[in-house]
DNA sequence: ATCACCGGTGGGAGCGCTCCCACGGTACCT
DNA sequence: AGGTACCGTGGGAGCGCTCCCACCGGTGAT
């Protein structure tokens, strides 16, 4: 009536302990097996993972959070409400890299919304508690305080796109100035010679970067930048028609529109069509971010493509070096660690 | 250059004992103000809190699992894809609710997708580990073996459609059979006589409630059911225009069609238009779960709403009244906890 | 005056783990 | 033969909290 059967005394879950005891070892060395040091011998763990079999043991998490001072979470923090989140598609692809990388460890992933500013202070107290190992931030604006107050309480964290040139936070973003210049490229090599850009908010350092590109693209091919043809939006459909319609007004001998995102960019098609101009006849339009948007669109649009769920498999990496590189509280030098991945332009018949 | 300022030794996050020193009482007293128990006089209590402010105290999580034996953490369970979770407003109406309702507590809210096995696998450790307190099951099937693993390792769970109608799990649901009902007693009311149903998968309870009120509404009107007109579907678009299809071949007669969702019916909608059929002259329809489909088809749909996001709100009270319950492990008689609210049917243009 | 009671409090024990030091044993040197 | 090194191992200490029991002094009943 004692001892006996898969599960020891009580109907608790077993411990390390029992483990240890069954298997004729220590706790220290159960500890080891679970943790896969490399310090042990084959017999010995050949028999403490039969042990751990037959009790059905599973580390108490919490236990070995205290002991070893980690959580082994780390959070995905969205500084937007959820409808924002699910309206668009960016922020699933980013998931599904993230959720695919992360699926190799042990690591499990919050995601946190920070729309309001309640969740924002519940955001602060959060990470106050340290209950998460590291930070995965994107869709960050320049203002926001939350990057300095993660380095303020020292938590491992990764941004989406640098706030700056002078982002001091490991960061992934994709090569916008790249972006931005081959689009405008490739509307001159069809011929295009009056080209307007619709830009992004500007505080959004990505949406400067489209514009440098699409400055430069016409420098070098020996055209002059002639700032009627740009026009700053805010990433808005709405915003993507009223900035058409103004350029429209200024330069009605525009060929060709390159919009800094699709959204936009389906904003500015509305405008065309009600003026009576054809795509891609009179007006070319190029977009950003090869959206469902741009493959549905009527006619279907060329589009720069961002490798989103690529740059969500970066950050998780960057991330858990990051983590791995702090916990022997090295304080090493602070490399610059930044990944800039290529962008890719998909062309349709908008062009 | 010892005791001083507002952390204490090393830098470190103050813990209970330094907080107690500083505030000159006992570490059980601040372990009762920190956890709200009345059990403390109002000038010890405002010492403590004084001593929490000054050296910004915050509670370490870890150590609270571990004494205590709770996470404070509650997952919401998507036994789908990330794309599927995406792509549909249920969910994201959903979280809407959860993350209100939950707002108002301490609890964390983690999203756990198990779309694939991989996952599923994945899950089940996590379980067994005991990491969350509780769990909210959202689209689950008929033969999933998901609730039955809760209910092993005695996790609180909610569902949130019963699987049948002797769910013994907690749950959450719309009144499917009230929502069918009032769409067929609508379309008669209107004057049509040969009423059509496209159902959703019968494997989801709900499903069967919705066709349970096509029958009834048509018998209380001294109607007789015919068999010929309810064709099965499964929730899909395609699924939809299939069973329009095999339904105008069957019964040419036919003067309504009841979707067992918006998204059934937009296939059945392009059957009818491409049959020449015109909306609702010819044909009334009438859609379920008035999503964005609905609102935006031409014309306009009629369609039985369901109170998403007060389903997430309730079934969070209901678990976490679950959670409270289980705490002092009363095994009390397991009263049925079912909810049950009110649809509501939307009218535009196409009935 | 004696006792039972109760609100308010202090602090020991213990949750299950990791970390690390100490120990015995073997192997290899001198 | 003695010394040194290192591998594999056991187990003490301690992570920061909650739980609970013991204790203290003030009340009201006897």
């Amino acid at each position: 009536m004692a001892s006996h059967g898969a599960r020891s005394r009580s109907g608790g879950r077993p411990t390390l302990e029992e483990v240890a005891a069954r298997a004729g070892v220590g706790r220290g060395t159960v500890s080891r097996v679970i943790n896969g040091s490399p310090r042990v011998s084959d017999a010995t763990r050949a028999a403490v993972e039969a042990a751990v079999a037959e009790l059905g043991y599973v580390p108490n998490t919490a236990a070995r959070a205290l002991a070893a001072n980690r959580t082994d979470a780390i959070a995905l923090v969205v500084p937007e409400p959820e409808t924002r989140f699910f309206a668009e598609p960016y922020f699933s692809d980013m998931l599904k890299g993230v959720g695919a990388e992360l699926s190799e460890t042990e690591m499990q992933l919050l995601l946190i919304f920070a729309g309001s500013d309640r969740e924002r202070r519940r955001l602060a107290q959060y990470l106050a508690a340290h209950r998460v190992d590291g930070v995965l931030l994107v869709s960050v604006h320049a203002d926001d305080p939350l990057p300095d107050l993660l380095s303020q309480l020292e938590i491992p964290a990764v941004i989406s796109g640098p706030r700056s040139a002078a982002e001091t936070l490991p960061s992934v973003d994709s090569d916008n100035y790249g972006g931005g210049r081959s689009a405008v490229e490739h509307l001159l090599s069809r011929g295009c010679r009056t080209i307007a850009h619709i830009t992004g908010r500007l505080d959004v350092y990505g949406a400067q970067r489209r514009v440098d590109g699409y400055r430069d693209a016409l420098l070098a091919a020996g055209h002059e930048v002639d700032e009627q043809l740009i026009q700053p939006g805010d990433f808005t459909e709405e915003g993507g028609r009223r900035a058409m319609t103004e350029l429209l007004a200024r330069r009605p001998d525009l060929d060709a529109v390159f919009a800094g995102s699709d959204v936009m960019a389906a904003g500015a098609r509305q405008v065309l069509r009600e003026e009576g101009l054809r795509i891609p006849d009179d007006v070319a339009l190029v977009g950003y971010d090869d959206s469902a948007i741009a493959r549905h669109m009527d006619p279907p649009m060329t589009s720069v493509r961002q490798p989103i769920e690529e740059m969500g498999r970066r950050m998780i990496d960057l991330l858990l070096t990051e983590i791995a590189d702090r916990r022997p509280a090295v304080t090493r030098e602070l490399e610059r660690r930044q990944v800039v991945l290529a962008t890719e332009l998909v062309t349709r018949t908008s062009s």
